[in-house]
DNA sequence: CAAATTTCAGTTAAACTGATATCC
DNA sequence: CGGATATCAGTTGAACTGAAATTT
């Protein structure tokens, strides 16, 4: 222990903390990264539930259709639904009307995991907004949905 | 970074968008993004205001309380305090009391910088929030500042 | 042929680990 | 000596780029 230690509870400098755009992104990575990490005790990852996801409420579609909707890059949602797929929670088959696209579906078992990820990440939003009350969260949420609704879809969009 | 297509198919599945975890993480990614770019028009990355700041609000101080207050890894601020030494945004030197330390300090060049960086990031914030009026930003930057207040400092706080 | 779709191989920047030198 | 501080070198996983192969 040393002579003068800036306070401890002071944290991160007012200059940053004034700025919502450094909130959103310092929450932001913290959430991103405890729900990574509980995807991670199933062996999965963000982008694993964003697919399955999207397959649960959009139904069968090609890899295509998923790329313009979750932003995931092409190469990379190669990599995720050949994963998927050997784990059993995602079906694939050429499309017969177009020979190009790969058709993936979410089978019961993914459904299943999904439900399980969605629980995981419910837990981990409780443990992030817990200095909010429920009428709290809700305003969040609403102001979140509409912050999000103005943002056009980009890369990574997980 | 900067490919914003329009979402012709319907957008995220509302199993995530119900998740305001998944709302957190993807709208503090784009924020973070967005940041990060107008930063490297500086040649500059999101860590260099975040140590530019925090020698602004509370001063001269050793590399070592950057890392506590920051949540900065020790290895990547040797890294970017070298930098921005070299750029002549900060002074460094041995701590005359414990020569371990080496403490920092920001010129007059870096808190021009720093004002420079503030306009930008505000900049960004306007256009993230653009959904907001006013008084609902007010609102959403009082619910971050909570939220943030109740997660511990660990790594990787920016 | 040009454009769309998927896949593979490689690159890049960021966060992190481990080891070392120095000093208290 | 043990523990703290800063630095260097290397690892890892994620996001991205470029180029093939196939089909329309």
């Amino acid at each position: 222990m040393a002579s003068e230690t800036p306070d401890p509870s002071g944290g991160l400098p007012p200059t940053l903390l004034d700025l919502s755009t450094f909130l959103l992104a310092r929450i932001g990575r913290t959430a991103r990264a405890r729900l990574a990490d509980q995807l991670a005790e199933r062996g999965l990852r963000l982008w694993d539930m964003a697919v399955l996801a999207a397959l649960a409420d959009f139904g069968p579609q090609a890899q295509r259709d998923l790329v313009q909707r979750l932003g995931i890059d092409p190469s990379d949602l190669a990599k995720v639904a050949d994963q998927l797929g050997a784990a059993g929670y995602v079906e694939r088959g050429r499309d017969a009307t177009d020979r190009r696209r790969v058709s993936v579906s979410v089978t019961a078992a993914g459904r299943a995991l999904l439900a399980e990820l969605e629980a995981r990440a419910r837990a981990v939003q409780d443990e992030v907004l817990a200095p909010l009350d429920q009428g709290e969260r809700r305003v969040l949420q609403e102001l979140l949905r509409r912050v999000n609704e103005g943002m056009a879809v980009r890369r990574g969009a997980v």
